[in-house]
DNA sequence: GCGGATCAC
DNA sequence: TATGGTGATCCGC
């Protein structure tokens, strides 16, 4: 399909009238531009996403003043002196030009909508469009002459053209038809680089080379039918050419140049000659040239699927691209490899044709008074001193018609992830039962691909379009639906709180997840999962493990129980919601769980603050989380010295075991009791890789406390625990968990009634029936709470989260947006007090060099973005 | 690492 | 009545 880039804004209109399709003649259908516009905006104005849009707009606009401002500043001094130096640069650009490939750009014509043509008679000659009433993904030609566009929603569509036919997407089957596309061209080019269904590039060099010694023979083609099995291949029987594909495409030799060798117009083949395979007259030969080859592709795209496609040819990926929008549809244009060509090509294109110059970078270069690429060029120097270099680096490649030479091999994807737009939801029972069912679409999608990723991503899209993301990262991947949840569901119960008592007004959600690791970072959590298993010892051996993992399973969680229905499908067929039965679990046996559990007691060591530091730090006792000696009474700054210094060094035992720190006044779940945990991620290996490490800036005396296992003769890694404020918690079941005999060897934990309305609030809807296993009870060492899970994955992504939140809330503290702090203060309730916290996880350079070592290499084909001007 | 923005398709 | 989903990148924190 055409590129949506151009959304509203009518940058084709060249191409329209090239088409004579914008005339508005009498007798003629369509809209002119005026009328277009009109419409457009009586549909948009006062819309919800209309004020977004202005919004936006504005942002834009203060961007731009704050650009101007900036240029105002900017001395002629200072200009020449940019001026030498981009100069330099230019010239080393010049030097470095590659005219010696050959790329093309192939695009297939309005495909969606041309494939529903091709296989539903009934659409030609009528205005169509694939999508929905929200949205449509492509129009054809006809439907373009009122205005009909992508990405424009379907309910304004059909106020442009009421005659629209708005046909449903079938993807299955335009993949199957860009497969047959893209058998062809790996004749061409076998590392083709596919950009979507319908577009990708293709560096030919080679294939040319070869090409001029093919006989032709090799570059003969036979007009055949649609219907015929794979004879696409030079040189085999001709075919019947059908009275439908005939009038397919008229144009397709429109523009013939003399080397190409028609034996016969395929398009106006006598019927009788047909039926001899051997008639040459069926036959079409293509010459050795880049066009020819072009046109070749093109011809045998249109045998094949009944489709045409428009194609760019050029020295460069970014000048192939453009020129396969300058004739389209089913057109080709080339640039010659020369640098005349080139920059006469350049001369007067638009700097918006470029791909990467997007509406916002259109607006901002325009305040500068740069419209084409030669006014790009002579800006340079000013542009060198406004943008960021990235930036003006790819203003300048543009300036001078630069672009990859190369296709760029598809590297690791970098992240995955789901999204949905839905009628308004606003309560936090939902939103959140909505997030689980995305996190299991999530999971699934990553099982397919098989990965497992760090950093899991909220996005939030309220009913005025605003959009806001929340991300976490954790110490270990992640993949499972379970395990995202929890990550997914904190970020969200950190939205709703911080707008309590109002309800988060939603019109989408998404959950996205990335920091994969490479293979460098696999191997080292390969080594360090081994290590961990080989230091089997009486906390949790691998077997332990896998039958922790069964169990779980048939305890699964709530959502993908009963989850043969969506969230969706429940919504739609939901009549009234009751509380009563979200929550079955009922209040059985009531029995505290410190009863329930054999706790091994441990003194807790509690320091005192003795002294003062000359630079008044605050001193007192703490015992090193990594060789877990006592440090005496020194500074946080020197106690931090050391943990570095320890964990740089190789200080630890490999059969180092967990032990934890606890709160100090504990709540009754786990008071004065040490909790046996196995955190494979604690191995001190992972402990160097994580990417934030945990330093102590200011302590609550008394409450950071350790508590050592005794039982254990090794040394343990640790990690610490923040106090947290009563009010964030006391609305968590600390002490609300119920244990109800199950069977042998494990409980289920139910809810307090008097806590389900709380929760209500907070957590999903559905039951939650989780296992604990005797004798391993895991209590999160940051919010001192019994955890509901025994998988121990998700309990360690659940101290992660726990940690993460410390941060989140420290942040925000001073990183309010005015709107949010507007609310804030407008409001009376006392929800908005936050976590005191007394851990933050700082960069710590000793440790990072490791990391950022193992940095990659930034492609060479990146995009830029202008933010500079923001704020 | 995070969050907002921009861009492409 | 009503304006998408997925992935990538950049910038300034």
């Amino acid at each position: 399909m055409d590129s949506t880039k151009e959304k509203y804004d009518n940058h084709k209109d060249d191409l329209l009238l090239r088409m004579g399709l914008n005339d508005n003649k009498a007798g003629m259908e369509g809209l002119d531009k005026e009328k277009i516009n009109k419409i457009i905006m009586d549909a948009t104005k006062g819309s919800r996403f209309y004020e977004n849009e202005l919004k936006k707009e504005k942002q834009v606009n203060q961007r731009i003043e704050n650009m101007m401002q900036q240029k105002a500043q900017i001395t002629s001094q200072q200009l020449r002196k940019a001026q030498a130096q981009v100069d330099r640069f230019v010239t080393e650009l010049e030097q470095s030009r590659n005219l010696n490939n050959t790329i093309i750009h192939i695009d297939m014509d309005a495909f969606y909508a041309a494939v529903e043509m091709r296989d539903n008679p009934e659409l030609k000659d009528k205005p169509i469009a694939v999508g929905s009433v929200s949205m449509l993904s492509t129009s054809n030609y006809h439907a373009r002459r009122f205005g009909v566009r992508a990405a424009m929603p379907g309910f304004i569509a059909k106020r442009l053209c009421p005659q629209l036919i708005i046909v449903p997407p079938n993807f299955d089957k335009y993949r199957a038809v860009s497969k047959e596309v893209k058998e062809i061209l790996a004749d061409y080019d076998p590392n083709f680089m596919a950009m979507s269904l319908d577009e990708a590039y293709l560096n030919i060099t080679k294939h040319l080379e070869e090409r001029q010694n093919w006989p032709e023979d090799k570059r003969r083609y036979f007009v055949k039918t649609r219907n015929s099995v794979e004879n696409d291949k030079p040189g085999e029987e001709v075919n019947q050419l059908n009275e439908h594909e005939r009038s397919i495409s008229p144009l397709l030799f429109e523009e013939s140049p003399p080397d190409l060798q028609l034996s016969g117009n395929p398009f106006q083949v006598n019927f009788e000659e047909q039926n001899n395979p051997q008639i040459l007259q069926n036959s079409v030969v293509f010459g050795t040239s880049a066009e020819e080859v072009v046109k070749e592709i093109r011809f045998r795209i249109e045998q094949k699927t009944t489709l045409t496609a428009s194609a760019g040819i050029a020295p460069n990926t970014m000048l192939a691209k453009i020129c396969s929008d300058k004739h389209k549809p089913n057109g080709q244009y080339q640039i010659l490899p020369n640098r005349q060509a080139v920059m006469d090509f350049i001369k007067d294109l638009p700097i918006r044709k470029v791909s990467g110059i997007g509406k916002v970078t259109e607006k901002m270069l325009k305040a500068l008074g740069i419209i084409t690429c030669t006014d790009l060029y002579q800006q340079r120097a000013l542009l060198s001193l406004l943008f960021s270099e990235t930036s003006w680096h790819y203003f300048l490649d543009i300036s001078l018609g630069l672009g990859s030479t190369h296709l760029a091999r598809d590297g690791e994807r970098k992240s995955m992830s789901v999204e949905r737009t839905f009628s308004e939801i606003s309560k936090a029972e939902e939103q959140y039962s909505l997030c689980q069912e995305l996190c299991s679409e999530l999971a699934q999608d990553l099982q397919k691909e098989g990965l497992k990723g760090r950093t899991v991503t909220i996005k939030l899209k309220n009913v005025n379009f605003e959009v806001k993301t929340r991300a976490s990262t954790v110490s270990s991947v992640v993949s499972t639906a379970q395990e995202i949840f929890a990550i997914a569901k904190e970020l969200l119960k950190t939205e709703i709180d911080a707008d309590f008592p109002h309800p988060l007004r939603l019109r989408l959600m998404g959950v996205r997840i990335s920091s994969f690791p490479n293979e460098e970072d696999k191997k080292h959590q390969q080594k360090s999962i081994i290590g961990f298993l080989q230091a089997g010892n009486q906390s949790l051996s691998a077997t332990d493990c896998i039958r922790e993992k069964t169990e779980k399973d048939q305890f699964v969680k709530p959502l993908e129980m009963s989850q043969k229905k969506s969230f969706f499908d429940n919504k739609r067929s939901e009549k009234k919601w009751s509380h009563k039965d979200t929550f079955k679990c009922e209040t059985v046996n009531k029995q505290s769980l410190q009863t329930s559990q054999p706790f091994q007691v441990l003194k807790t060591k509690t320091s005192e603050n003795l002294e003062t530091s000359e630079n008044s730090d605050k001193r007192q006792i703490f015992t090193c989380p990594v060789c877990f000696r006592e440090q005496g009474h020194i500074s946080l700054e020197a106690f931090n010295k050391h943990v570095d210094a320890c964990l740089d060094g190789p200080s630890i035992s490999e059969n180092s075991k967990m032990s934890s720190y606890s709160h100090a006044s504990s709540t009754e779940v786990n008071k004065e009791e040490n909790v046996h945990y196995s955190f494979s991620l604690c191995e001190k290996q992972n402990y160097e890789a994580h990417p934030k490490n945990i330093e102590i800036t200011s302590v609550d005396y008394g409450d950071l406390v350790g508590t050592i296992d005794s039982s254990s003769k090794t040394e343990s890694v640790d990690t610490l625990s923040y106090k947290h404020s009563k009010e964030e918690y006391s609305s968590l079941p600390s002490k609300s968990f119920n244990i109800e005999n199950c069977h042998q060897n494990s409980y289920t934990v139910s809810l307090e009634n008097e806590d389900v309305e709380l929760l209500n609030r907070q957590e999903s809807h559905q039951p939650y029936l989780y296992e604990v296993i005797t004798g391993q009870t895991l209590v999160c060492p940051v919010c001192n709470l019994e955890q509901k899970t025994s998988d121990l994955t998700l309990f360690n992504v659940h101290v992660d989260v726990c940690l993460n939140k410390g941060i989140i809330q420290e942040l925000r503290k001073d990183k309010v947006n005015p709107v949010n702090q507007q609310k804030e203060s407008s409001r009376s309730t006392g929800n908005s007090s936050r976590i005191q916290t007394t851990v933050t996880r700082t960069k710590r350079p000793g440790l990072m060099t490791k990391h950022s070592a193992s940095k990659k290499i930034k492609p060479t084909n990146s995009k830029h973005t202008l933010d500079t001007f923001f704020k």
